[in-house]
Order: structure tokens, then C-alpha cells, then sequence
RNA sequence: GGGGAGAUACCAAAGUGGCCAACUGGGGCAGACUGUAAAUCUGCUGGCGUACGCCUUCGUAGGUUCGAAUCCUGCUCUCCCCA
């Protein structure tokens, strides 16, 4: 994997970028679609690439590996072929299951023993297995096997976390070098920094993981309950410290102002379930704002769900007819939503490059910070 | 014409003397959601008040009772069966 960069802003930290996969390239900053089990839910391919023009999406280590499981997965040739899907493939490495699914999970200095959320049965991950499943799934980009802590987690207990995580990082790195790809194609491994909202274990994180000299870093461990000011903060704590001649991948962030105030503090990559989830709950974002469009004050609103907007749907529908499909519980609904929501995320890191490029991204992201607020 | 059953909030439907402003479901209204155990979950849904609370409700008009959605009588309406 290569990363170049195209351009650095002069009145912030964003830059833009070009990261080169053995898929395809990838513009950055970048946002990618969340398709947990080989499927941005309830979006087709072809949307994925011809409306919403997706350029790189997720997949996940643990629920890929309980479920089609990695027999069906090798024998498809690989994650890309078996879910049809040409273009840049990301997996996380189930670490924030280790979160999420916190009361089925031990954690030991070996690894994770899990049950499955499925069926009950019991499954351990450590940082080898971890690699190993993920040269199985075949994903370009691959991340380490890491603990992420709560956003309320102690400063002993963030501590102790990141002992846990960084000693699994080398075995990660250790067990990935020694490995081969499966299927014929580069894959790299990015490491995560870990440390909660604590600035000396961010610190102590970003130097560690900057010494392993991979081809792009993580920011984890963020998004999880603290406040946003604090995020920014650690970011900028954790940027000054990661090479800039590497991307940086902030995992899990978030909404749109989110996305804009880390690009401004230098992060290159970011993923989020909040437009496929929150858009199948009736939340969209759009240029005129944040709306929940199941609200009363849309039914009969006969403009288009996003005057502004990129996506075919954007012109060719209404808020009120979008509203009547919520409503109704038609499927279409949340389709329609989830493709609005993605084409806006997507429009908004082009946007963002663009701005960059030709020097106006600073007074165009505090603009359109201030309009990315619930209306009300 | 004769016999029977029933009328409860937006709809459906429990309740058959005090624990009832009234179970439950639907509908309606609003909220939550950040490396997806989520096309999920939560709250409200007679009026006024942040709230203790107060006021008006169970077809309708009366009655019995300390107390009625619940018991009695008249009326109105609906449904079913027979002719």
C-alpha cells in the first residue's frame, strides 16, 4: 500500500491524499461504508458504486468469522469475490466487539475468550488468530486485535488497557510479518493507538505505534462516550505525533461535524455506522440540516428530500414520500434513506478535498459546522 | 313482527361496586443511535400543570349506594337468529 500526499492546507492540518491498494485507489479524506457481515445493509453494489461511489468499505473479523465463517469464505476466493465487490475492502479486527459485546467476553493477556452473540458457543481470538482470520477474509487493509476501553474507563484500568493492547500489537505485527497474503494481492496492517481521554497515554500510544514504521495508523478507542471536545483533543494530541507521511485512520467517527473537525486536525480516514443505522431510523442528513423525516412536519413536504444533494434519490423523491414510507414500514424506506445518508458522507469528504486543494476548506467547514445541527 | 347480544378513549379490546383516568394491542406523536448482537430500542398518547395535584370521561337520561364503567329503570342506536 502507498500513500502520497496531494496537498496541505495552510490554515489547518487537513491535507489530501491518494492511498494506492492492490483494489484500487483511494481518495483521502475518505469516509467508508460500515458492512459488518459483507453487506452495507440494505444498500446493492452497483448503488455502492455507481450513487453513493463508495471507494473503500468495512468488513468485520468476528462476525465474518462466526458467520458465513471462514471455510465459505476461502473457498469464495476471498471476501472481495464473495461479496461481489471489486473496489477496497477494510476489516476491523473485532476489537471493538471486545467492547460491545463486553458481558460475553473475558479478557486475558493471551486474548479475548468470546460467546458467540449468535448461538452462545464459546471462541477465543488472540492477536495471532486475529491475522490469521483476516488473510483468510482477504481485506486490504487490516487492523490489529486491540481492547477498546469505555470512554469512562479509569486512568489505572486505561493503563493496564494499553499495556494489553500494545503487547498484543507486536504480536499482531510479529505474526503478520511472518505471514503471506492467501490471495495474490498486498495486504497491510495498521496498528491502533489506544489510551482513552488520558494525553500522556495518547502520547505514550502514538510514539509506540509510530516506531513500527506500517503503512498507516489508527485513532481508537474514541467516540465511546466522552465528550467531542475531548475527541478533538486527543486527536490533536495523537497527530502531533503520528508521521505525517502516513494516513491516519480515526475508527469509528462519526457525524459529519466530527468528520470535518478531524479533518482539520489531520485525519485521512474515518467510518461510522451513523448513516446506514441512524438512516434506517429515520435520521438524514442533509445540506439543510440534520431532520428526522418520519416527523409530522414532512407529510406534506413535496420537495426533495435534498435539494443540494448528490444522490440520484436526493432530486427524485420527496420528504413527503420518504416519510410515507417510513411510516408505512416499507423497505424502501430505509433503502432510500441509507443511499441519501452515504452520498451525503461521501459528498462531504469530496467536498472537504476539493476545499483543501484550493484553500478554502476552513471558512467552508465552520459554515457548515454551524448548520449540521438537529433542526428543530 | 318475535327472540337474543351489545354500546368503554383515535381503532380494536379488557375491566362487571372502591386497588380505574381505566389492562393490552394497533394507530398517532416524539426521542435515542458514532471501529453495527439494531430495517432496532425508549418515552408519551382525556384536559390543565414541571410536579404533589385538580378537573371532565366508559351510548343517553334518571335512580340505588358512603362510593358506579361496573347494580336498577326509561330512551336511543348497533349486531345476530327466527318469521
Amino acid at each position: 500500500m502507498q500513500f502520497t500526499i496531494n496537498s496541505l492546507d495552510t490554515n489547518s492540518k487537513a491535507r489530501t491524499g491518494t492511498i494506492k491498494t492492490a483494489h484500487g485507489e483511494i481518495p483521502t479524506p475518505i469516509f467508508m461504508p460500515v458492512g459488518t457481515v459483507g453487506s452495507v445493509k440494505g444498500i446493492n453494489p452497483r448503488e455502492l458504486e455507481q450513487d453513493i461511489n463508495a471507494k473503500i468499505i468495512l468488513g468485520n473479523t468476528y462476525h465474518l468469522y462466526l458467520r458465513p465463517g471462514l471455510e465459505v469464505i476461502e473457498a469464495a476466493g476471498g471476501l472481495h469475490k464473495f461479496i461481489s465487490w471489486d473496489r477496497p475492502i477494510l476489516t476491523d479486527s473485532g476489537g471493538y466487539q471486545v467492547f460491545s459485546l463486553a458481558e460475553n467476553r473475558k479478557l486475558k493477556p493471551e486474548g479475548a475468550h468470546f460467546r458467540s452473540h449468535i448461538d452462545g458457543s464459546k471462541h477465543f481470538f488472540s492477536p495471532e488468530n486475529v491475522m490469521d482470520i483476516q488473510r483468510v477474509i482477504g481485506a486490504d487493509i487490516i487492523m490489529a486485535f486491540d481492547e477498546c476501553p469505555p470512554g469512562t474507563a479509569t486512568y489505572d484500568y486505561a493503563k493496564k488497557s494499553l499495556d494489553l493492547t500494545e503487547n498484543w500489537l507486536d504480536r499482531c505485527i510479529k505474526r503478520f510479518d511472518e505471514t503471506e497474503p492467501l490471495y495474490n494481492y498486498e495486504q497491510t496492517l495498521f496498528p491502533i493507538v489506544q489510551g482513552c481521554v488520558y494525553p500522556d497515554l495518547r502520547r505514550r500510544a502514538a510514539e509506540f505505534v509510530a516506531t513500527k514504521n506500517r503503512d498507516g495508523y489508527a485513532i481508537g478507542g474514541l467516540s465511546v462516550g466522552e465528550p467531542a471536545e475531548v475527541m478533538y483533543q486527543m486527536v490533536e494530541v495523537v497527530n502531533d505525533i503520528l508521521p505525517i507521511e502516513k494516513p491516519r485512520y480515526l475508527m469509528g467517527v462519526g457525524t459529519p461535524d466530527n468528520i470535518l473537525e478531524a479533518i482539520d486536525r489531520g485525519v485521512d480516514m474515518f467510518d461510522c455506522v451513523m448513516p446506514t443505522r441512524n438512516g434506517r431510523n429515520g435520521m438524514l442528513f442533509t445540506s439543510e440540516g440534520i431532520i428526522n423525516i418520519r416527523n409530522k412536519r414532512w407529510s406534506n413536504d413535496f420537495s426533495p428530500i435534498d435539494p443540494q444533494g448528490a444522490s440520484f434519490v436526493d432530486q427524485r423523491f420527496t420528504k413527503a414520500y420518504l416519510r410515507h414510507l417510513f411510516i408505512s414500514k416499507e423497505m424502501l424506506g430505509p433503502q432510500l434513506a441509507s443511499i441519501h445518508n452515504l452520498g451525503f458522507y461521501l459528498w462531504l469528504v469530496g467536498e472537504a478535498r476539493r476545499r483543501i486543494e484550493d484553500g478554502t476548506f476552513k471558512g467552508w467547514k465552520d459554515q457548515l459546522v454551524k448548520k449540521l445541527v438537529v433542526r428543530l
